[in-house]
DNA sequence: TTGTAGGCGTTATCAG
DNA sequence: CTGATAACGCCTACAA
């Protein structure tokens, strides 16, 4: 800026104000200015800039793990918006750790960012830590999940509304033994997803059978292992709501090695539908989350909350789509009268109509 | 700062000093000096820092986009070591646009990056931006592709070899009529792999049929529109090899359009493996690239760089897996005798080697 | 409208 | 081994 100064026959507070456009500086100057700033390549410096200003343009993005097939499109909106309005993401990693998540949120201290977008990790600590973020006058939006006593801004979807519509698909598909395998119910997302696969089930005047509902990680393995103990169940359910995508995959995986058909003997539910639904076989049908949209709200969210008009808490609440692929069918005749008799009873719905293969 | 040498009656520079190990303090300082440290919950400001060294502890990670399946494990690779060595990552997508990528390159110069960890994009122009970024003392190492010119750190797959596997197995399976949908060939990654192609074909003693290879973008529509072409070639070829994996998908889908099946009629190999290859339906065979230890080794290159002991250029390329599962098969009888009638030689040795089988 | 000067939190140099 | 002190590049009262 010195250089510049000097180039432009100006003082270095002019230089200041034509780049930060804090005054009304007179054409010709401001022309020598941008001439000599052009000329110099002159790029300024976001350390001093953010020194001096106790803040800088990055914003922290802290997520489970870019790896997990649904974060990268929320990031990547987040990113987008960000960098069109001059601001930079510093991604993290938590791996769902919520020590992990503690050391990194420390760490970006350092940066003194102008903001944090996290999507919580398990048991996270983030209330806490994000009221001392504040005090320091950095803001922090919370995403896909939310962290117990939260009181901040806050972009979800609707999950309770997108589980009870992929149940209700189910039942007018004609199922009654409905069964789920959710997420980890400490999450508030998995809580939700349950909470409407249970409204959806008894409005339907159906009862919800605890068995029928199995805890699970929200990945491959998990879903695996719990749809195997949903199979081993009599009566054999005829159709799974499955918590997200990964689940459902290992729920299918789990169909394949039970030899039983989707959808004709089970039909299977996702949620997230994430790309690879198209690709499975049969095709996943799914609730569709719009991860670019949360990524990408979040991030407008956070830069209207630092431009500082915004005081209150806000959380948005983003619409999923139900997408009927090929995974969903009516329930196998042979489910049906089951119902009444109890001789088959014994070797499960699977079994029996295996005889008529 | 100044409150800790107050607190613990010591000067600034005493309080540094114990801070950086840069020199030694005598043991009753340094206690008070910690002591007061951690009573008044200090955090260095790495902004202060980086004014001062003219440099921060931040990494520029500059990739094409984070919603291309093949990229989050690269970037995690990256975070990850970056991460455990005091390194934050600073995300960047290009979308393949140079000039995107040209911007994002010099909004991060602002910061003053310890390094910067780049897949180039389209027409990069990152030979030059990188020469400045060195005269600013930051060093650049190149992941996956290389643009033209450049001369710096490297670290790559072996394209050229993962290539040639693919299409050997392709070849010992039977087939004589291979062609391949590749990448835009103004990647080197691409450019790599038509070569193995090549040279597993021309080793079978095949010659290469021009219309046999078909470039595309990387992508599902590219690979389905250009499977189109080739699937229109009389004869049609009975092996396709696809530059990446979502390229073999779009093959796929072609397949499927064309009511050909997948390995009966036609075998397919992609490459990258991705998680949706296990998923596909035939399971897509694939050669695996080592996507986290790419981004791994870049980090470590970088930061050794960084670090300041290595002068000279080095280029790492790391090894590729073929993985076979469902889509590659001996090719269909009736491929086989169509050879044997009259003129063979004409159609090459390829053609009369058929007879054989 | 323009110029001056102090200070943001660190590090590094140099003198004691 | 420790303590002053001068930058680092920028912003912003405040003065002119």
């Amino acid at each position: 800026m010195k250089q510049i100064a000097a180039e432009a026959r100006v003082s270095l507070g002019t230089v200041s104000h034509v780049l930060n456009r804090t005054a009304n500086v007179r054409e010709p100057l401001r022309q020598r200015v941008l001439e000599a700033v052009a000329a110099l390549g002159y790029q300024p410096s976001e350390l001093a800039r953010g020194l001096r200003r106790e803040k800088t343009s990055m914003i922290g993005m802290v997520i489970p793990d870019i790896t997990n097939p649904f974060f990268p499109a929320v990031v990547r909106g987040a990113e987008d918006v960000a960098f069109a309005n001059g601001y930079r993401l510093v991604l993290c990693n938590t791996d769902n750790d919520h020590s992990k998540e503690t050391a990194h949120l420390n760490a970006l201290r350092a940066y003194r960012p102008a903001g944090l977008i996290v999507i919580p990790s398990n048991f996270s600590d983030l209330t806490t830590q994000a009221q001392s973020y504040r005090e320091a006058g950095t803001s922090v939006v919370c995403v896909d999940r939310t962290p117990p006593h939260w009181n901040g801004d806050t972009v979800t979807v609707a999950n309770e509304e997108g589980a009870y519509r992929a149940t209700r698909h189910l039942i007018q598909l004609g199922h009654r033994r409905l069964a789920t395998v959710v997420g980890p119910q400490h999450l508030t997302n998995a809580q939700q997803r349950l909470a409407g696969f249970k409204r959806a089930v008894r409005q339907a005047g159906l009862s919800v059978n605890p068995e029928y509902i199995q805890e699970s990680t929200f990945d491959k393995l998990g879903g695996h292992a719990k749809a195997g103990v949903l199979l081993r169940l009599l009566p054999q359910p005829t159709a799974i709501f499955a918590g997200n995508d990964l689940i459902a995959l290992g729920v299918l995986l789990a169909l394949h090695d039970s030899g039983l058909r989707c959808p004709q003997d089970v039909s299977l539910i996702g949620f997230d539908d994430l790309d690879f639904a198209e690709m499975t076989n049969p095709q996943l049908s799914s609730v569709y989350q719009p991860g670019y949209q949360l990524g990408a709200t979040a991030a407008r969210l956070l830069l209207e909350r630092v431009a500082g008009s915004i005081n209150v808490a806000r959380h948005l609440v983003l619409e999923t789509e139900l997408k009927i692929r090929q995974s969903t069918a009516p329930p196998p005749k042979s489910a049906q009268p089951i119902a009444a008799p109890r001789a088959t009873r014994k070797r499960g719905p699977a079994a029996s109509r295996r005889v008529r293969l």
